[in-house]
DNA sequence: GATGAATGAGGATTCATTCAT
DNA sequence: AATGAATGAATCCTCATTCAT
């Protein structure tokens, strides 16, 4: 449910997997995108050579160019990936039945624990979504799982639950703050205060009627 | 006052003037500094040669070097610049009389004013806030001036007159807060909504009591 | 037998050949070492720029650096070739069974055959030989094929047919006179006299008693 | 006597002295001369940037250039320094009226020792004596001043005390066999023999009669 | 398909030299 | 004359990408 590539819609690559001699591998090509996210986290995205990422795969430097046609597809396709596993997280055992309230501490929730779990994928994430290298259609693929928070936050604006905000601001909101909330904790390893909770607080204050 | 280099002692340079050939100038530096923002938010940090950004200064490629010891050096000044003219248009004019909403509501009505109003610098810092080669003295430094936000978040806190969470926690959350604001603005450029007021209610209902 | 790689063992690039996309070709490498010396003799060591040593070897300025990790390290690999190749000129159709003085003799008359026949090769060398550059190791594995100088040194003094000096002092001697000779030689184009003779009875009388 | 300009011709630079403002100073081309020999024997010559010359003299970068119009002027003119230096070590106190055998002995021994006293000047010296850019015009002036050893030897090869060799060669075997003594001695730092005394022998031997 | 050598444009610096002060 | 900032060609090396094996 995880995996970096289950997002993956079966294509040309896949197809016809018998009559090919070699087909592309999608072990070798997660190996690629795992080392990738390692190696650009320790690095920095642009401080880090394909080469390395190969090496750390396991597979030879033109290797890479074989699953991913040049970096910037490679850093697309990382972007996606990590954007898809990220929503399977949140939308894991999601509570569909419970009230709003639950539903958006489930993925309020399981969003921190996400990025405290995974600081190097949080690292790697943050700079693909500054870098203008991320297309316009990558980041509408990305953002595509979260649809159903937005569809969320749109019901219950309707139900006058919380407040008439477009649903973008309010979905942008709870990415802003969760983000925070992690890179606050990141810096506080010792755990003080359940900061995960009192963010949602201030979330769920804010935007929450009542 | 809200200068590149304005918390930088004038002297520091113009000593001995007449002992020296020519000077190093502050002209010359901020220019260097402002074609920096300019070429580094339309190609990216790692994207841009220094040599696009002394060509861009209207300077020999080597001049770069002389005021800017490498690259990294110039991406370190280029950020405690930036911040410090943030902090400088954050507390322009700051209510210091005024009751803690009215305070708190011009730094974030600043905040958001001076992100709409310098999309490239915006641009620059965002990447600069990721990237790894800002050293951790660097940051110190650009979070220095803002910490009478935190001074008043202490203060405010102490009053009860908001929750009592860790200043620390309060300021990166206002912080946090406003990028996402300006983040939608910056794509909602058909302003149905007045998103900075919109974000600072969030903000302040949930962070402050009653 | 004086080729510059006769040193280097094949296997260490032969080896799995069938999985190599394209090995590392000896002739490339040694391409370069020999473009590197013609190249260094005419502008100097540090005069010539690794691509003037890449064109004449006929290769991309990136290749040279596939077979030579820095310039550096060109540099030293170039002084060992050089002194192994030397070397071997040296010992080639060596006569183990002849007398001291004969042994000495073609010791000393294929030093500077050598040094006569390879002008390039000698004016890289002496630049490599003073230059800092070199590390103390390559000095030691440059002088290691030398040792039978000394060894016959040695064993001369025990037997009392030289003088008593310590073994490395004489080798240094006959390395240095013989230097001077051909220094000699070299400026003196016309031959008005042995000066290889002149030169070893010179050193002869030196070092041998009676 | 061994001031590194006392070979100097007072030139169009110090003529009519009390008619310029400022005169290029004798005692800054010489901090120049000096600095340059330091910072060549520590760096390199090709690794030391002119900067650091004029850095190490105590002098602005470009004032370098006004006491040598560039780079190759400063090596050629810090050979012919250093060579002067080196003869007058070698002639001063030279018993003129001794035997051939002590005036000989005088200038060995003064050779080694200068050599040994100035590791310095001796690294830098040979480093310019294998470069190509001291011009074939700085070799002649640099070895004029050894004119006195070759006169010996003419004269002492006519008298027949000395084989008859050329006297040029003479002189490049005293001289190549004085350096590899040094060379010697400098790494046997440990003295178990006295290196210049065995070196003198050697060179005697080789060269005289009876 | 996998490999890794080959390529060469590009990039951060360096540095001899010039020149405004 | 002295200074040191300014210059920009030159240099070593990197790295995304290609391609022979």
């Amino acid at each position: 449910m995880t995996k970096l590539n289950s997002g993956r819609i079966l294509s040309e690559y896949s197809v016809n997997k018998d009559k090919m001699a070699r087909p592309k591998s999608d072990d070798k090509r997660n190996a690629i995108l795992a080392a990738a996210i390692a190696v650009f986290a320790e690095r920095g995205i642009w401080q880090a050579p394909t080469s390395a990422v190969s090496r750390a795969a396991g597979v030879a430097e033109g290797t890479l160019f074989t699953y991913f046609p040049n970096k910037d597809a490679l850093l697309n396709e990382l972007y996606r990936a990590l954007k898809q596993e990220m929503a399977d997280a949140l939308l894991d055992n999601f509570p569909t039945e419970a009230d709003v309230r639950s539903r958006v501490h489930h993925i309020w929730q399981r969003y921190v624990r996400w990025g405290m779990a995974n600081p190097a994928k949080r690292k790697v994430l943050a700079e693909l979504g500054v870098s203008d290298r991320i297309t316009a259609e990558s980041r509408d693929v990305g953002n595509a799982p979260f649809a159903e928070i937005e569809r969320m936050a749109a019901d219950s604006a309707k139900r006058q639950l919380i407040y008439p905000y477009p649903m973008a601001f309010v979905a942008a909101m709870l990415n802003g703050m969760a983000e925070t909330t992690i890179a606050v904790m990141a810096q506080n390893s010792a755990a003080d205060l359940d900061y995960s909770e009192a963010g949602f607080e201030v979330f769920w204050r804010g935007i929450a009627k009542a």
